[in-house]
Parts: structure tokens; sequence; C-alpha cells
DNA sequence: ATGGCAGAAGCATTCTGA
């Protein structure tokens, strides 16, 4: 089961390039951020025809998530209120849309689109900060019901310094500073692995590269855009890649495809268990 | 300290992102 992240920077511009790279590669499941489109101008039509399903939570212009799949896509979950109680939730937080979730196959996908928070001392920042503690609250409920959990999507963090070109020009800004990569371990908690970790221990390998100052011909990239596995599936994946040569494209979005292969027919069993294996790992 | 590049909205230029 192959399970895709990508970063778009706006469905409707990179439509051609979404569609011509599923058709190659045909993943059950790719999750999409920055759509920036509300629901009903979606090209959900474009998807149907090549035999994928849609959940989209949108809104116009900005941000947005979506959920592309090959297989029925059930218990979908809008936003932080499609997991919490209403009342713990800011009318604020809940404005921009910026994560779904839905069950695929027995498999808990969880598509986000972490804030970028522009720099520490902005009020942007303090939003990145609260959406993060709100994640972590949204974590800890969802875990409650033991299923096997994908999470995925633009973290807009690099959480180790080997997920930066060059880290110590970037030491304590925005998407690499302690506070905000304390927040992000303290919502995966221990319950998650960075699939991308499980098979590459180096630095080099970027998912986002800067459009401006020829980043990507300079390979001047990060490592923000993630897929986060429960440790329940840990014996189930086969590869985590990153997209590389989609950033290649003409009129590329700023961020490449991630995707994950999990084998599923292995330790299917252990689906079937009650949920305390989960806090057993 | 600022802009650099790109997209949306909407028609000149501003806002936003990372």
């Amino acid at each position: 089961m192959l399970i895709a992240s990508w970063n778009v920077n706006s469905i409707r511009s990179r439509l051609s390039q979404v569609i011509e790279w599923l058709e190659d590669k045909r993943p059950e499941v790719l999750c999409l951020q920055e759509t920036k489109v509300s629901d009903k101008d979606f090209p959900y039509k474009s998807f149907e025809d090549i035999g994928y399903s849609v959940k989209m939570y949108g809104q116009k212009s900005y941000n947005g998530v979506a959920i592309i799949s090959k297989d029925k896509i059930a218990d979908i979950r809008y936003g932080f209120t499609g997991e919490l109680n209403q009342l713990e939730i800011s009318q604020e937080l809940e404005s921009q849309k910026r994560i779904l979730s839905g069950l695929i196959n027995g498999i808990r996908i969880i598509n986000v689109y972490v804030p970028n928070g522009s720099s520490l001392n902005s009020e942007k920042f303090t939003y990145k900060i609260n959406w993060l503690a709100m994640l972590n609250k949204y974590l800890v409920e969802q875990a409650k019901r033991g299923e096997p959990t994908c999470l995925l999507g633009d973290f807009n963090i690099a959480l180790n310094d080997s997920d930066i070109y060059a880290p110590h020009k970037f030491t304590g800004s925005i998407m690499a500073s302690e506070i905000e990569r304390k927040m992000l371990r303290k919502a995966l908690g221990s319950r998650f692995k960075d699939s991308f970790r499980v098979f590459e221990k180096f630095s080099g390998h970027w998912s986002w590269w800067d459009y401006r100052n020829n980043s990507f011909e300079l390979n001047k990239g990060w490592r923000i855009d993630h897929i986060y596995i429960s440790n329940n599936l840990l014996n189930n994946i086969k590869s985590s890649v990153i997209e590389r040569s989609q950033r290649e494209n003409n009129q590329p979005s700023d961020h490449v495809p991630v995707m994950i292969n999990l084998d599923l027919l292995e330790n299917l069993i252990e689906f079937e268990d009650d949920d305390d294996d989960i806090f057993n790992l």
C-alpha cells in the first residue's frame, strides 16, 4: 500500500502535474496540502476520472487539505473538531483548514498542514505553537482507538539538524527552533516513528526548496514533509522515499511528494489485537 | 534589515507562504 503526501501550493495550478504523477505511481492514498481552493471549486472530477475518490477540507486562497484515495475513505474527521470536543478549540484555530483524517483499509490517515509561523517573535508563531498543542491533544484522543496510524503532511519543522542543508545558518530560527521541535516531539510522543529515518540516517535529503535564490539548483533544501507511522506498523514498512524529480517540473510546487510503502500482508493479525499493544511498544 | 519567487484575488497591488 503506497501512501503519499504532497504540498502542491495550489491544486488548480498543479493539477496536470499531480494527475500525471498519480497515473505513474498509482499510490493508494495521496494527501495534499495547500490546495488553496474552496471545496466547491476543487477539481475533484479530474481525480474521479482516474479512479480516485476525494475528501477535502478547503478554504478560499489559503491552506486547505485533501485526501485522495483509490479505496473507500471511512470515518472522516474534519479539523480539530472532528476529533475533539468543540468547546476546547478556539474559532481562530478551527478557521484555518489544516487537518483532515480518514480510515482507509484499516489505517488511520491523518493529513496535516502545520502553520509556518513566519518568525519567532510574530503572532503567527504563537498560532503555530497553539496549533501544535492542539495537535498533541488530538493525537492523544485519537490514540485511544488503537488504530494503526499514518500521520503525514507538511510539518514546517525540521526535527533535526540533519534535515537542513546548512543547520548552523538557521539555529533558533523558524522551522528549526528548539521550541517548535519540542512541541512536535511532544505531539508525536513515543508512539510514532519518522518513516524516512527508518531507512536513511544521513543528511542531504530534502522535500522543500525555497523558490528564491536558486535554492533547488544549489540544492539548498529542507526536509519538512514527513510521514510518521505508529509503532504497530513498523514491521510493515518497506520503503520511504522523497520524489525529488518532481521539483524539476515546469512551474513546480516548492515541495515534492514523499511516499511510503506499507506491506499490509505481514502481521495483519496484530491489527485485530486490542489497543494494549500501542502502549507496550 | 530586506528582498528574492510564486499563487490568489482581481486588475494594481497587496497578502501570504517558507
